[in-house]
Order: C-alpha cells, then sequence, then structure tokens
RNA sequence: GCCCCGGUAGCUCAGCUGGAUAGAGCGUCCGCCUCCUAAGCGGAAGGUCCCAGGUUCGAAUCCUGGUCGGGGCACCA
C-alpha cells in the first residue's frame, strides 16, 4: 500500500515531524529556533541528522541529550522512518524506511523530467540578465562562463518555482557603437582599395574585415565610401604622441559630417546588425537561450533615461556642480557620488543604467538578478542607491559576480585583449572542445571564484573533463535498456514498482540513498545560486551507478529482482538526465 | 590608501545554515573484463584546512588582526 506524498524533498518530511515534535516540548514559549535537518555525511548515523536538541540546550537549559529523548519520544508515528537514534553530544539520527526509498523511487518514474523541481519561488517574477556584452566583436571565452552560468542559474530558479525571465541588455548606443562604425567603415575603404590610417583605438579584429567585405557586395554600400580628400587632417595626433581617445573622436566627428547622419547610422546599423547575428547564433548554438534582447537605443529613444532622470532629480538627491549633475550617491550607501549627465550635456551609462532598472522594476519583475564581471562590483551600491532614490526596493536588485576566465596554453597565460582582436572566442573553444563540455566546464567552479582554463588541456581529447563520466552512466543506462530489447526481455513499471523489497544491496542502498537527495540538491543549488553543486551531485551519482554496474548485473533470470533493478537504473537514468538537462549539457544515449 | 574574491592532498578544486573520523578528480603505486559499453570498478599512499588571537558545547566554516595571490576603485562602456 502506497500512501500518497507530495512532491517535496524528503529532508522537508522530516523537517515536519521534527517540528511538530519539538512544539509540544515544555518551556519552549515559541522560541523554537530555526530548524535544521541535513543529511548524514556517515552512513552510520542514518540518513537525515539534525541538532535540534543542541540548539534547544541552552534557552531550556537542560542536557540535550534528555531534550533529544523527549523529541523523540513525541515524534509522529509514520512509514517514513525506520529508526531514530540519538548520538554523540545529541544529534538526532534518522534513517529511513525502505518504503520511504521506493515511494521515492516511484515518483522518479511518475514525475519523469519534473522530478526534482519544487514551488519554494512561489511564482516569485525574476528576471536574470546576463552576458550583456557590448555588440562590437564576437563573444569571448570569459562571456561564455556567464553565459553558461546565467543559464544555469535561470535554468535552477525556474525549476523552483520562480517565473523566470532570460534577458540579454544590448549596448546599442553611445561611444563604443560609433567607434565600431568608424572601424568599420575604414575597413570597407581599405578594401575598396583606400587605406587610411587606422586608429589605435579603434576595433582591429580581423571579423570587422570579413563584415566590411560583407557589406561591400550590396551596391547601396557603395554610397558608403564617398572619394575622400583630406581625411580628417585636423585630427589631433594618435598615440603614443597624442591621446589616442581624442584622435578617436576627431575621426567619429569627421565621418558622421562626411556621411551625414543617416550615411553613419547605415554604416552602424550594418555592423550591429552582423556582430549581433554573430553573438546570438553563437549563444544558441552553445544552448543558451532568452526571452528578450533589450535595447538600450530603445530605451533612450522612448525618452526612458530622461524620465529617471526627472524622477532622481523629483527626489532631491542630484546637485549641480562644474557644469555638471552628479546624483548624491553616498547619502544611499556609495562611496561617492556619480555624475548622471556630463558637462556636454549628455548622459551617463549610469544615468542609462537607472532607467533600464527602473524599467525592468516597471514591468513587474519582483527579483532583477544581474550577472556581471567581477569587476563590475562597484556598481552594485551606485545602482542600488538609484533604485532606492526613485523610490524602488534596493534589495530588489542581486548581483551575482562572475570572476575572471584566466586562459592557459600548457603553462602559458594566454594575454587577451579585445581591442587588439587577439583573444580567444566562445565559437573558437566551442569547437575546440564541444558544447557539452565548455557548458560543464564553466559551472563546475563557483562563479565567485577565478577559473583556470587550461587550453590544451580542455582541446586534448584524453582530458579529465567529468562531463564524459557523468553521460557515460546515462549511456550504459540506454546500453542495458537496448540490450534487454535484443533479448526480447519484457519490463514495465508497474512490475518494477511492486519488486522494489527485492533492492537489499549495499550498492543499491547507495543509489537509493543518492537519488533521494537530488531534490534538496537542487534546492541548495537554486538557493546559492551555484550549479556547482548540481555539477558534484551527478558526478557522485554517476559514480554510484558504476559501481553498481561494476558489481551487479540487471539483466537476470529472476523476474522481480530484475524488474527492480531495471527501475531503480531508470530512476538514476532520469535523475542524470534532469540533472544534465538543468547544466545545459546533453545526455546521450551511446558513447 | 579604500573595496571585492581567494589561500584545503603533488596539481585542479568541493566542503551547505558552524556538527560527528576534512572529501573528489587528476597524477603516483597495486589489483579487476568468458560478463548488460574498461570513457568503468576496487584498493594503497598522500593534510600545519596560510598564520595568530577571539566567539561557541563544538570552527576549514563565524569575528578581529596579519600575510600571500588575483581583481576593482572614470564627467569609459
Amino acid at each position: 500500500m502506497r500512501r500518497l506524498r507530495k512532491p517535496t524533498a524528503v529532508k522537508h518530511e522530516i523537517e515536519k515531524l521534527l517540528a511538530a515534535a519539538a512544539a509540544e516540548l515544555p518551556g519552549l514559549e515559541g522560541q523554537m529556533p530555526r530548524l535544521e535537518v541535513e543529511r548524514a555525511r556517515d552512513a552510520k548515523h542514518g540518513d537525515y541528522a539534525s541538532n535540534l536538541a543542541m540548539q534547544l540546550a541552552k534557552p531550556l537549559r537542560r542536557k540535550p541529550r534528555d531534550i533529544a529523548d523527549e523529541i523523540v519520544a513525541r515524534l509522529p508515528n509514520t512509514g517514513l522512518l525506520a529508526g531514530v537514534d540519538i548520538a554523540g553530544p545529541g544529534f538526532i539520527n534518522f534513517r529511513l524506511s525502505p518504503q520511504a526509498f521506493h515511494q521515492e523511487l516511484a515518483q522518479i518514474i511518475d514525475r519523469g523530467e519534473a522530478y526534482g523541481s519544487s514551488q519554494l519561488g512561489a511564482g516569485e517574477r525574476v528576471l536574470v540578465e546576463f552576458v550583456s556584452a557590448n555588440p562590437t566583436g564576437p563573444l569571448h571565452v570569459g562571456h561564455g562562463r556567464h553565459a553558461a552560468y546565467g543559464a544555469c542559474v535561470a535554468n535552477l530558479l525556474a525549476a523552483t518555482g520562480h517565473q523566470v525571465h532570460r534577458e540579454y541588455y544590448v549596448n546599442d548606443a553611445g561611444r563604443q557603437m560609433d567607434i565600431l562604425a568608424l572601424s568599420l567603415w575604414l575597413r570597407m575603404q581599405e578594401l575598396a582599395g583606400v587605406t587610411l590610417p587606422f586608429p589605435s583605438a579603434g576595433y582591429r579584429g580581423a571579423y570587422l574585415v570579413e563584415i566590411a567585405g560583407d557589406a561591400l557586395v550590396d551596391a547601396q554600400s557603395q554610397k558608403l565610401l564617398p572619394f575622400v580628400d583630406h581625411w580628417a587632417a585636423d585630427a589631433p595626433p594618435d598615440a603614443p604622441d597624442g591621446d589616442a581617445d581624442l584622435h578617436l573622436d576627431a575621426l567619429i566627428a569627421a565621418l558622421r559630417e562626411l556621411l551625414g547622419p543617416e550615411g553613419f547610422a547605415a554604416v552602424l546599423q550594418i555592423g550591429l546588425r552582423a556582430i549581433l547575428g554573430d553573438i546570438r547564433d553563437d549563444l544558441a548554438e552553445f544552448g543558451v537561450a532568452y526571452d528578450e534582447w533589450y535595447s538600450e537605443r530603445s530605451l533612450v529613444d522612448g525618452g526612458a533615461v530622461d524620465r529617471a532622470l526627472s524622477r532622481v532629480n523629483d527626489s532631491g538627491h542630484t546637485y549641480e556642480l562644474d557644469g555638471a549633475t552628479w546624483f548624491r550617491a553616498t547619502a544611499l550607501g556609495d562611496e561617492k557620488d556619480r555624475v548622471v549627465v556630463r558637462d556636454n550635456g549628455s548622459t551617463t551609462y549610469f544615468a542609462s543604467d537607472i532607467a533600464y532598472h527602473l524599467d525592468k522594476r516597471a514591468r513587474g519583475f519582483d527579483r532583477l538578478v544581474d550577472i556581471l564581471g567581477a569587476d563590475h562590483h562597484g556598481y552594485v551600491a551606485r545602482v542600488r542607491a538609484g533604485l532606492e532614490a526613485t523610490g524602488e526596493p534596493p534589495e530588489s536588485l542581486e548581483v551575482d559576480l562572475v570572476q575572471f576566465v584566466v586562459l592557459y596554453r600548457g603553462d602559458e597565460k594566454v594575454q587577451m585583449s579585445t581591442r587588439s582582436g587577439e583573444f580567444i572566442t566562445l565559437r573558437e573553444l566551442r569547437d575546440e572542445v564541444g558544447d557539452d563540455a565548455a557548458r560543464l566546464f564553466f559551472v563546475s567552479r563557483s562563479n565567485e571564484q577565478h577559473l583556470d582554463f587550461d587550453l590544451e588541456l580542455a582541446k586534448s581529447r584524453t582530458n579529465e573533463n567529468p562531463v564524459f563520466y557523468i553521460q557515460y552512466a546515462h549511456a550504459r543506462i540506454c546500453s542495458v535498456m537496448r540490450e534487454m530489447e535484443t533479448r526480447g526481455v519484457d519490463w514495465d513499471d508497474s512490475r518494477g514498482k511492486v519488486s522494489l523489497d527485492r533492492l537489499t544491496e549495499a550498492h543499491e542502498q547507495k543509489l537509493m540513498q543518492a537519488l533521494v537527495r537530488y531534490p534538496e540538491m537542487v534546492e541548495q543549488a537554486a538557493r546559492q545560486r551555484a550549479p556547482q553543486h548540481i555539477v558534484h551531485y551527478l558526478r557522485d551519482l554517476a559514480n554510484d551507478l558504476h559501481a553498481y554496474y561494476n558489481a551487479h548485473r540487471f539483466i537476470v533470470d529472476d523476474d522481480a529482482l530484475r524488474d527492480a533493478r531495471v527501475l531503480l537504473i531508470l530512476a538514476t537514468r532520469q535523475v542524470l538526465r534532469n540533472g544534465l538537462g538543468l547544466l545545459g549539457v546533453s545526455a546521450p544515449a551511446s558513447m
């Protein structure tokens, strides 16, 4: 007889039992400490353990073991537990009943892809913004880490009952775009036979030559290449004799004058479309999907920046100094005040940032998750201050910083610079090591830690990448199923479910214990925004499967035993598949 | 100078909200295919959890002060 149980982590079931028992303790008067139930680290201690009695020792002024005795005596009777012990200084150890494991196995089979998901998030609307690289060139390896991490965090939030919106903020306005247009135009001229000096601060990457070549195929583009006589002759000198940025600005102004606003915008648009298209394709191939590509230009053109600035002004948090408008961020926790309108009248990037985050709030998102590079940690305080000044809750903004990827070629560090064009692109990396390996590699370390990425190691096919190990476990199970089919052995889950008491081997026990932990791993990984927990869990689970595989045969003559074992490995396959799915890694049927 | 991140086995790193004898992979050494995939399994060796104080029944974990390494501190984006 199977009791119906709501799909929730087993751990929470135990917490409920414990809470019910402890609530009746005399002398507590509602001062319950937070319940802590954790999985036992040592199998000798059972499956779960709680330190509740030790925590209560002080408020109740009694010995932990005595308190534990009383709690255990008050535990409601349930089929979930096979035994409860008191051990050590006062731990309460819980051992799950075989029925509890069997019920969980049945749930894995019944819920399938949904197993492990929960409603913890209670439908909270979360906007996860990630990558948002400037569309001035192809994505590089660092962006790959952002993409893999952001996609996983979004998946984890979705799996725990949040309404997730995945967004890429396209910085398609501002000076970087002007530099892009200039750089592209110079390459087009070059290909048309007119070589002009290339500014040192321009985008020098070969990809722009390619885009220029494609652009020239279109007859329309010829209009963008008028005869040039004295090209920017009055521009201040370039570096190293002069200031590279001043030189660049003069060239941009000259080009704008030469082509007119429409012509300049047309060049810019060619570059933007090509590069953004490349970024979209790259991410899509990498298995990273977005709900929205949000244009900064649309924000500016729609007047959102001006509206945001007037809201900040109305709040009284601004002042004028040296011709610029400053936001008094120091009053709201930032370490210095920030300019929002420059002395030349143009708004700063920070102004757009405030507008963008206000817009996110206006679109109805409860929580704004920004996944940013570690070099952005200074932005957290100022954007929060911006939200607060405009009446939005500053804690609605959560920033998860991703530390840098440091590339190595063997022992040698690879130097990278976007403008010089010397960098390893995400696409190159994907081609070399494969999407699965790259995705898993990127999230196997905490986002807060630097990631050393050795290209030689990652490229070598004899690598130590755990992705193969985990995928192999999945493929092996598929192989067993194929073998059963070949031999004409049939199987169905209802027969498996009634035979589960035949699973008595130590390897089987270990595997079941691992499977039961999956829902709480998902919760933990989601709560901590830490996909690496899933990676480590899956590796351990794969290990348990491989050990079982080596120790026992599944396709045995004993019908009931075979049915039970096959159900166990199918449940394992399901969990492997679900976990890999969260990571965006494929689960191949054969390798 | 101020701020952020880190220091755990030879190497790369896990270690949850403080919990019981600190873990994994790789590397090293020794074993295991008549068998559903050996991209596998089992075993061995390997530790001053950077240092010093503090809080606690209990600290790799929290606090303070050092130290070493990485990064950041724009009227750039």
